[in-house]
DNA sequence: GGCCGACCTGTGAG
DNA sequence: ACTCACAGGTCGG
């Protein structure tokens, strides 16, 4: 069964949203329609100018379901908050924001599930999205709840923190070529247990931004990146500001010019960037600045404009020692 | 407190 | 075919 709601493409650009980073499990079908999982549903998803349109599976036929999925769409897609006012806010307050935002229109921030966040950013760290992508498909696949089959494919929910707990995981995830992040995995899962479960992971949410990072960072594999990460996509503290390798060079240099000197990316720098931006931003810093660094992304470059930037010497770093 | 190298793996440029 | 740097960082010394 198809179901739509009015959602103006201003408000939302599936492009930008899906593939920008922040969600690892939406692709692209055979048949152009954005297909992925969230709230324990397989769904398809494409719009036109004023409408998305949706199928969820395993399809539901009674009214009373779909009435409650529509609810589930919209939170997902945050749909009380105002994009086109959002955007009027932050062009006022950032020349550079003005910019981006000609270019990227309907970026908008998703409010994810917890778990799946937490280790699908673990799983980021030093890593390309091909292949955490494909990582995400394996914990899935390995260890969640099938969902339903569509166009001859089988989906599957995230797992659970307690299946991601259990002692086999390690040498699962080794042998699945996860690298140094297995571990991270099971022993960030162990913890979650320790903690209290979901009941913890409950309470970030109502936590202060900066507490529930600092709990975050308690995990394994969780540094300062992937905890704003987390606190930004999945636990409404949407002003945590990730500053990754882009971010920092961006704020050198348009932003804070003495960082210009920095060799790397210190405690005290990281939270000065991330200040910098909630001070022109505001309480939703992290959504603007992911609207803002929309042009690093790669999957965006636009190659019709031959005006990218070469990577140039921004390392001049020749230490080749090797044993 | 800041800096440096190691770290699993897959991919793509040279 | 075969290095080698790099990819949305984190950790330990």
């Amino acid at each position: 069964m198809i179901s739509k709601i009015k959602f103006p493409k201003s408000e939302l650009h599936c492009d930008y949203t899906f593939n920008g980073g922040q969600a690892f499990r939406w692709k692209i079908g055979s048949d152009g329609k954005w297909i992925g999982v969230f709230a324990h549903r397989v769904w398809k998803l494409w719009q036109d100018d004023n409408f998305i349109f949706y199928e969820v599976y395993p399809p539901k036929n009674s009214a009373s379901a779909s009435a409650d999925e529509e609810t589930l769409l919209k939170e997902y897609l945050r749909s009380d908050e105002s994009l086109s006012d959002l955007y009027k806010d932050w062009s006022k307050r950032d020349r550079m924001f003005e910019e981006a935002a000609k270019k990227f229109t309907g970026v908008r921030m998703l409010k994810q599930d917890p778990v799946e966040i937490i280790f699908t950013f673990i799983c980021s760290s030093n890593n390309n999205i091909t292949r955490i992508k494909s990582m995400v498909d394996k914990m899935s696949k390995f260890y969640g709840n099938e969902i339903a089959e569509v166009d001859g494919e089988t989906y599957h929910d995230f797992p659970t923190v307690e299946k991601l707990a259990h002692p086999s995981v390690l040498s699962d995830l080794q042998k699945a070529a996860f690298g140094y992040r297995a571990k991270f995995i099971q022993q960030s899962a162990n913890k979650i247990m320790e903690f209290g479960g979901q009941e913890w992971i409950n309470r970030l949410e109502k936590l202060p931004y900066k507490e529930a990072k600092a709990e975050l960072i308690k995990l394994p594999g969780i540094g300062a990146k992937v905890a704003d990460c987390i606190c930004l996509m999945s636990l409404n503290h949407l002003e945590a500001i990730p500053v990754d390798t882009h971010v920092f060079q961006i704020a050198a240099r348009y932003y804070l010019p003495h960082l210009k000197t920095m060799k790397s990316v210190t405690e005290r720098v990281y939270n000065e960037i991330g200040d910098h931006f909630r001070s022109v931003f505001g309480d939703y810093a992290g959504w603007g600045h992911s609207v803002l660094f929309c042009d690093e992304l790669k999957g965006f470059k636009d190659e019709t404009s031959g005006s990218k930037r070469k990577k140039s010497q921004t390392k001049e770093n020749r230490k080749c020692s090797k044993n």
